[in-house]
DNA sequence: TCATCTGAGTTTGACATTTGAACTCTGCTC
DNA sequence: GAGCAGAGTTCAAATGTCAAACTCAGATGA
């Protein structure tokens, strides 16, 4: 909103219940909620799968999982190990699928202002295979999610140093 | 991450110290921060007019402007209203200013999702007038946030239905 | 000179949430 | 039928949130 050198805006053109923006963020509200959707977005799906990669509380996770599909985030999905017994795997909806915009968007942030422009996942065009990003396009412009391929590039070494 | 019908992934292939979306997370951990930014965005920069424009307590407030000026997403501006004493205002800078993809990401998601459609404030191109929208771009295909324009759209008759 | 006002906080103390550890529950598999 | 593992639930302590009251600083007025 550029409001250059006039009057100072007072009040935000569109109230909270209005607001596209403020209505998703209550669907997201804390850190937690986005983490999972994060695990989620690279396939993770298991309960102890994301309980160990996060480091979140049982406790926690279980409540933030209880909230997500309330709203239609994610899915409750049977899977079988083995011979094992039913147990649930927690996948995206197509709700929460068209999140993935979003999550991409933060990350390019993050790398570009935290990580200084290292990037740790490599977005391409899966036709072309030309390295694509997430912008302002106009309406129609954009392409499909399903066209898009992920290449983690973290390179090891930095952490690691082995031989 | 599609991973279709083959094993399941039981951890992300980046870790949370090197993901860009985890970092970025980590600088916007909660409601109120995401909520404070979307202010900025709109362009209220007053610490009494964000605090009743969200609802939220100075106290909250204050510490929540504290660390986001620290991350260097908001910085504080003096300014001078009339006659009156030197006060502050917080403004986004670049870095911050390159958040708004997220919120626009967010706030498209929320108004298909969450207003089934209706969105409150309409984007365009300055140039050409068209409608522009966030979304995958072969890299250097995005049109620049400066060329974006935004009009609020939302309607008050169906709050108010006044005459 | 002194009292008052206003925006921007800080302090306070009651209340709510988060945390991590321990416990439970449920069906395998041996 | 004992043991195991995944997915929770329960609990007390630590931490965070809330609303109201208080502080602070400089302009303004009497």
């Amino acid at each position: 909103m550029s409001n250059s050198d006039d009057a100072p805006v007072r009040e935000s053109p569109v109230p909270l219940s209005e607001c596209g923006a403020a209505l998703a963020i209550d669907q997201i509200p804390d850190r937690w909620t986005w983490l999972i959707l994060r695990e989620m977005f690279y396939g993770v799906s298991r309960f102890a799968d994301i309980q160990t990669d996060i480091g979140i509380p049982k406790s926690v996770l279980s409540g933030r999982l209880a909230q997500i599909v309330e709203n239609g985030l994610v899915k409750k999905e049977a899977y079988r190990d083995g011979s094992a017994r039913t147990r649930y795997a927690y996948v995206l909806t197509q709700k929460g699928r068209e999140l993935v915009p979003v999550i991409l968007a933060l990350m390019q942030w993050g790398d570009k202002h935290i990580k200084n422009g290292e990037s740790a996942l490599e977005l391409t065009d899966k036709r072309s295979g030309n390295p694509v990003k997430i912008g302002v396009v106009p309406k129609g412009g954009a392409l499909p999610l399903r066209w898009v391929t992920y290449k983690p590039v973290w390179d090891k070494k930095q952490a690691d140093g082995s031989s």
